[in-house]
RNA sequence: GCCCGGGUGGUGGAAUCGGUAGACACGCAGGACUUAAAAUCCUGUCCGCAGAAAUGUGGGUGCGGGUUCAAGUCCCGCCCCGGGUACCA
């Protein structure tokens, strides 16, 4: 009998789900840890050998810590609202319901397979409307808070109406939309429905115009990956910039709080990097400028102190003052040119910085100091949501304004002397180091003093004043779909009420299409009684529009500690025990999206009292992307003739992708392509001079229609779970992107292998003995132990897997079959490959399961070396090792070193001017 | 464009603190066992050059510079690849 893994791992897994031994408890007398997944979206194409690197890597430490003694929360879920679902119920009519509930059973099964610790008693799913009840709730909650930013938190709304009731605006500090100004009496005075748009201006969620790809053809709005250069990616229509009313979340009044709470947790720096990026603190000014046409231009600078070197200003197209002040005579140019920015979406204005557009508008801005008359003008560069939507331009020390400069023949001013030689006619100097030049008050001060100098001098003007400006723009959470959550909200004469909260979950309705109406309104507009009848029997209309991915994911990993409670989102208590997340494993793709939103409500939630930790995620890894090896035919163009890679450069030719599974070796399988792509089956195909066809390779992201997609489930069918979670971890460093390549897990399975021989004899008989192990087999269990330890701890898995590799080799070599040494070897090696381990250790333990056996403990006595093989090197170059007493001081190794016979050979002759000695480490004579 | 990663043999990677570059695997080559194959085991394998071999010798961590007794590791300037860029999740 040899190792079985289907025999093997059938076995364990029933053993141990009868058990329940995944199953979680709170449990006081333990102390905590809580290893969490980002959620999978159930897509129709399946898992794919790039989700459960992740998985695997966390449900490693899950494991070591439940040896550790720690009482383990790992939960797995589904973030299953989304728009692939919605894509496939336009095409097919499906209700998105059922093809996702479809795809969350293939996943199940497909992750039941790979040995995974979670305790799916504790399941979510975003789209089941007993988990979007609350997410619901917790909108409402948003929707009844606004932000003190004298308490620098979130408050009810009350308390802001008692401030107005008392005060009007005076003495108020809110996070708002607007700054408005009014007093105790106008309030008494205003109508039920100018009070409820005014607190709209201070609420956490509440509705503005956001700018939004309107496709008129679909009549819907579309994603930004939805768009490839301004048409719709389905069908090709034009796509074009329009401003909505849309529901909004003000994450921008926790702007400093995200920022702060970045240095509490242990995420890499590269991470937090983004998200204070993403935050983008900038301090700076906000400048006046009168105009000649009327209105005054407030614009935002991070360089007060380049005022004086201003040559212009630039506005966005949508800036709202552009009607205001552009002269009759460019109003056609002017129009023409916003009609061409319509088309371009933003990433496009930012990421095209060689095209240089604008448009002057004929207004003159008056410079504050000197008085000059200064051009204003359009430009794409310029966005409307940033700053103030309007700059002053530098163009000798900004980049942007420099080459804006020279396309319009603006002129280009120096006011900083770096101190060197510098040509400003060439390009702008935008460091912020050097004096004050041709700047009057300011000439002469260093670029910090001189921000500080002219402030105070705009200041004590009244025409600017000290500004911390963010980046980061409020989340719009307003989405034109079906398959996300309804926004519980209705409509009174065009006022928006909160549903009441025994109305939840207010459920998705049922609808013919799942396409907008013809009038362009949301699919939900199409569902019959959308409305909601009040306790005097009035109807209201509902929202129409739905929420983003993003929601359901913002507070998923609370659900988690307390899944199944119909009366709260989850019970204090359980929260208490639980808290955070002490271990979050996910793509770093989600590092400024998800990341920041969870993070987001998070806080707010700990405002409202609802948590008691800042911040949700402690210690967050990045698993690397998994991506896939494409292959290519090559086609001939307009013959019917396809031609092997080495010779397709003396062709023209069309790359075609193939699937996959038809290479080998690079090798095309040529039948089995004719048979798959029957169109082909006519073809001929040019091969190599072997008479082989040769496919080309490319690594790109892992995707159905790459056809590179590899799926987990052939693999386990082949080798095990056990080899695939050995192989996937022992591939590199869980942080790094790679391309998946099976090449070698034979090596792992091998080693699999090689590991159960120790346990059994030829025959397939256990053969473990009660012998005492030696010191040599002693020395190289604990060698393990310390490694693999350290290694988990570190998340440096493959290194772990080496260890194994080298310990079981060693050990096969002295033919070790000894309990004292495979026990606690079945120990470390039960969190990578559970079910063969478990099926060791019951053979030496039976009854008892490996998964809750104490991690073992090294011990150094039995690791101490007395000697050291010291590398003797010249001028850094090594030449020779000498084995040395470790116990010897450094003069005692230079001294024994030179008396080797071996270094007078490499003396030559020379004496040495310095001898460097690292003791336990290296010897190093510098001749 | 901007922000964040990454680049080491034929391949995946190791080198945890600036101290022997290439651990552990795959692949390849040779050998043992076998009628044969598979499986297994053993040996070799960064690249030149010299040598029958032992060995000697030079080069080498994307490219170009620098710091240091010593650089894959630190610093400066480039090139290439991947991810994100606010309605994919």
């Amino acid at each position: 009998m040899e190792y079985n893994h289907r025999d093997i791992e059938k076995r364990w897994v029933e053993y141990w789900r009868t058990h329940r031994l995944y199953e979680t408890k709170e449990d006081p007398s333990k102390p905590k840890y809580y290893v969490l997944d980002m959620f999978p979206y159930p897509s129709g194409a399946g898992l794919h050998v790039g989700h459960p690197l992740g998985y695997i890597a966390s449900d490693i430490y899950a494991r070591y810590k439940r040896h550790k003694g720690y009482n383990v929360l790992h939960p797995m879920g589904y973030d299953s609202f989304g728009l692939p679902a919605e894509q496939y119920a336009i095409q097919t009519g499906q209700h998105p319901a059922i093809t996702t509930e479809r795809n969350i059973q293939r996943y199940r099964q497909q992750l039941d397979q790979l040995g995974l610790s979670y305790d799916w008693s504790r399941e979510v799913r975003t789209s089941d409307p007993a988990y979007y009840k609350w997410t619901q709730w917790i909108f409402l909650k948003f929707f009844d808070s606004w932000y003190n930013k004298d308490t620098d938190k979130a408050e009810h709304i009350q308390s802001l109406i008692a401030h107005f009731e008392k005060n009007g605006t005076h003495g108020l500090n809110a996070a708002c939309t607007e700054p408005l100004e009014f007093s105790a009496q106008d309030w008494a005075n205003f109508s039920e429905e100018k009070k409820q748009e005014i607190l709209l201006n201070y609420r956490l969620a509440y509705r503005s115009e956001s700018v939004v790809n309107w496709c008129p053809a679909l009549g819907t709005v579309l994603a930004n990956d939805e768009v490839k250069d301004g048409l719709s990616e389905r069908g090709g229509h034009p796509v074009e910039q329009k401003k909505m009313m849309q529901w909004s979340l003000r994450i921008s009044a926790y702007a400093q709080r995200l920022l702060n709470g970045l240095d509490t947790i242990d995420w890499s720096e590269a991470l937090k990097e983004s998200q204070r990026n993403w935050i983008g603190r900038s301090e700076g000014a906000l400048i006046q400028f009168a105009t000649d046409q009327g209105p005054n231009i407030t614009v935002f600078t991070t360089r007060p102190d380049t005022l004086f070197g201003s040559t212009f200003l630039v506005l966005a197209p949508e800036h709202e003052l552009v009607d205001a002040i552009t002269t009759d005579a460019y109003r056609a140019d002017v129009e023409a040119y916003r009609s061409y920015v319509k088309s371009r979406s933003e990433r496009d204005r930012m990421a095209d910085v060689k095209t240089v557009t604008g448009q002057f508008t004929g207004c003159y801005a008056i410079h504050p100091f000197t008085g000059e008359k200064l051009p204003v003008y359009i430009a794409e560069y310029v966005l409307a949501g940033y700053g103030t939507g309007a700059i002053m331009a530098v163009p000798a020390h900004d980049g942007r304004d420099h080459r804006f400069a020279l396309k319009f023949q603006l002129p280009i001013r120096q006011v900083i002397e770096p101190g060197f030689d510098w040509d400003f006619s060439k390009e702008a100097y935008e460091e912020k180091v050097g004096t004050s030049v041709n700047s009057d008050f300011i000439s002469g001060l260093q670029v910090p003093q001189a921000i500080q100098r002219m402030i105070e001098e705009l200041v004590a003007r009244g025409i600017g004043q000290r500004k911390v400006n963010f980046r980061l723009r409020d989340a719009v959470f307003g989405r034109q779909r079906y398959w996300g959550e309804p926004i519980p909200i209705y409509y009174k004469n065009g006022i928006p009420y909160p549903l009441p909260v025994d109305k939840l979950p207010l459920e998705l309705p049922t609808i013919d299409k799942y396409l907008p109406t013809e009038e362009g309104e949301p699919p939900l507009a199409r569902a019959q009684n959308w409305h909601y009848t009040d306790e005097d029997g009035n109807r209201w209309p509902l929202e129409t529009t739905t929420m983003p991915g993003w929601a359901g994911s913002s507070w998923y990993y609370l659900r988690y500690m307390d899944p199944h409670n119909p009366n709260a989102p989850f019970s204090k208590e359980a929260e208490l025990y639980w808290q955070n997340v002490d271990l979050y494993m996910g793509g770093s793709e989600h590092a400024t999206g998800h990341l920041l939103y969870a993070r987001f409500w998070h806080k707010f939630l700990y405002d409202l009292g609802y948590v008691s930790t800042e911040e949700p995620f402690q210690k967050l890894i990045n698993q690397g992307m998994i991506q896939g090896m494409s292959a290519f035919v090559y086609r001939i163009k307009g013959e019917k003739r396809f031609v092997t890679y080495s010779k397709k450069d003396q062709f023209d030719t069309q790359a075609l992708h193939v699937d996959v599974s038809l290479v080998e070796n690079n090798t095309l399988n040529i039948d089995a392509f004719k048979q798959w792509r029957s169109e082909y089956a006519d073809y001929e195909f040019i091969t190599e001079d072997d008479g082989s066809y040769k496919v080309g390779r490319e690594v790109e992201k892992m995707s159905k229609s790459k056809y590179n997609v590899i799926n987990p489930d052939d693999i386990v069918e082949k080798y095990g779970a056990d080899t695939l979670r050995v192989y996937e971890m022992f591939l590199g460093p869980i942080e790094l992107s790679k391309p998946w390549n099976t090449d070698g897990i034979t090596g792992v399975y091998n080693f699999l292998r090689k590991y159960w021989r120790l346990h059994f004899d030829p025959k397939g008989n256990f053969s473990v003995t009660d012998d005492e192990p030696t010191r040599e087999e002693l020395k190289i269990l604990h060698k393990t132990i310390k490694k693999v330890t350290l290694d988990i701890e570190n998340f440096s898995y493959n290194t772990c897997v080496s260890a194994f590799m080298i310990c079981v080799n060693e050990l096969s070599a002295l033919k070790c079959n000894k309990m004292q040494i495979l026990e606690p070897l079945a120990v470390l090696l039960a969190p990578f490959a559970p079910h063969v381990a478990e099926e060791c250790y019951q053979k030496m333990r039976p009854g008892e399961s490996v998964l809750l056996a104490p991690w073992p403990i090294w011990d150094e006595q039995i690791l101490v070396e007395n000697t050291f093989e010291y590398p003797v090197s010249f001028n850094g170059k090594t030449r020779f090792n000498l084995l040395l007493s470790k116990t010897l001081s450094p003069k005692e190794i230079e001294e024994a070193v030179l008396a080797e016979p071996k270094t007078a050979k490499y003396l030559d002759g020379k004496t040495p001017k310095k001898v460097i000695v690292v003791p336990g480490r290296i010897i190093n004579i510098v001749v």
